[in-house]
DNA sequence: ACCTATTCATAAAC
DNA sequence: TGTTTATGAATAGGT
């Protein structure tokens, strides 16, 4: 509305939002005081800063105003919805106008509708993109990480059972390793399946399968 | 506010009342709208007419706001007739929902909201960012050279205008340009401003000026 | 509902 | 937050 036009979004630069929420917010409820005066009309406004201020407003009481919307609410829940088609469509109006808005802001988002933006619009774009993109990629590797440290932390935890079983061997166990050594194994992981001769290694199969889909996966 | 200064008071006429009620309330209703918008504010605003109709807007939902601003105030009331606030508009609800998912979309593509995600949610965020900013960044080099084709065009019509006026000099220029002979450039533009000869091709100065702006914002 | 002269609101800059 | 200023928006009065 002045110097330059803006865009009906949510503005990036908090410090400029406070200032704008502000100047905007003193305009706003001095516009509600000038119908409520010049209309006769009973007003009541609520608004919560993104910090969760309150600052309210009303031409009577608030009670009453709310109180008396409670009660118009619940005759025109009894007439039914055609009586107030008038409030419906001023709401609905203005809610179908904010989707619409985000439509077209995630559209391009994507990368779509640029055509009408100048080329400052299309550089804050572009810098939206980026600060976005690297925000997801900076949690997907962190989500990376925690899931390679929990695989980790689970093949140590089936190598270690696997070595207490192999010292407890059961018998049928017993009967199938036959000639195989019971070796020490410490607890570094081993590099790769190796023979048959780790078939019986169940947890360590398991581990290497879930590695395997998770590589898959990057 | 316009052909002429109203006083903030109560409109005698009626049916001027009816008009400038229906003007100002559409206004108010937009500003509240722009307001929630911008500044990412929690809004609540109820509106009676002279006449009892009801007209309301909330950017999120009424009873929200109002039990919010309950709890803020400190000031419960044990009874009241929140029971009954359950049933919204049904059309209102739906739309209200899409905004609401619409700002979460946002504010992922912004990277925030991600904890929520799985790996696989994550790197699906990812490409669409990246094809997102892909595509911005194509469109925003194409209008990088559309523009600097465009100066490049102005720049060689002013060159070609400029040798015009050497060739036909006038009085004053031809007592100024003194010895300078007039040379045959073809169509290349000047790599540099040269020396203190080019001080009256106020074309070329222009040319470069605007190219030192144009790499300015790049 | 539409038009337009005029006042109002406010984005940017300080 | 307040002030200033240039400019976009809202709107009173008219049709």
């Amino acid at each position: 509305m002045t110097r330059k036009r803006i865009q009906i979004k949510k503005i990036d630069n908090i410090s400029s939002r406070q200032v704008t929420f502000s100047k905007r917010r003193k305009g706003l409820f001095k516009k509600a005081q000038e119908l409520s005066t010049l209309c006769d009309a009973d007003i009541a406004l609520i608004v919560f800063s993104a910090t969760s201020k309150l600052f309210d407003y009303a031409s009577s009481s608030m009670q009453q105003v709310i109180e008396r919307r409670d009660r118009h609410s619940a005759i025109h829940r009894l007439d039914g919805p055609s009586n107030q088609l008038q409030v419906e469509n001023d709401s609905n109006h203005i809610l179908r106008k904010k989707v619409e808005d985000k439509n077209r802001e995630l559209r391009q988002l994507n990368g779509e509708d640029l055509h009408g933006l100048t080329l400052q619009e299309l550089q804050k774009l572009e810098e939206v993109l980026k600060r976005g993109l690297a925000n997801v990629s900076k949690i997907k590797d962190e989500k990376v990480m925690q899931e390679i440290n929990s695989l980790k932390r689970k093949g140590a935890e089936l190598l270690e059972e696997n070595q207490k079983l192999k010292q407890v061997p059961s018998p049928i166990l017993v009967q199938r390793q036959s000639s195989e050594s019971i070796v020490s194994r410490s607890s570094n992981l081993p590099d790769e399946d190796g023979g048959g001769d780790t078939s019986l290694n169940l947890g360590l199969v398991y581990f290497n399968y879930i590695s395997f889909l998770l590589v898959l996966r990057l």
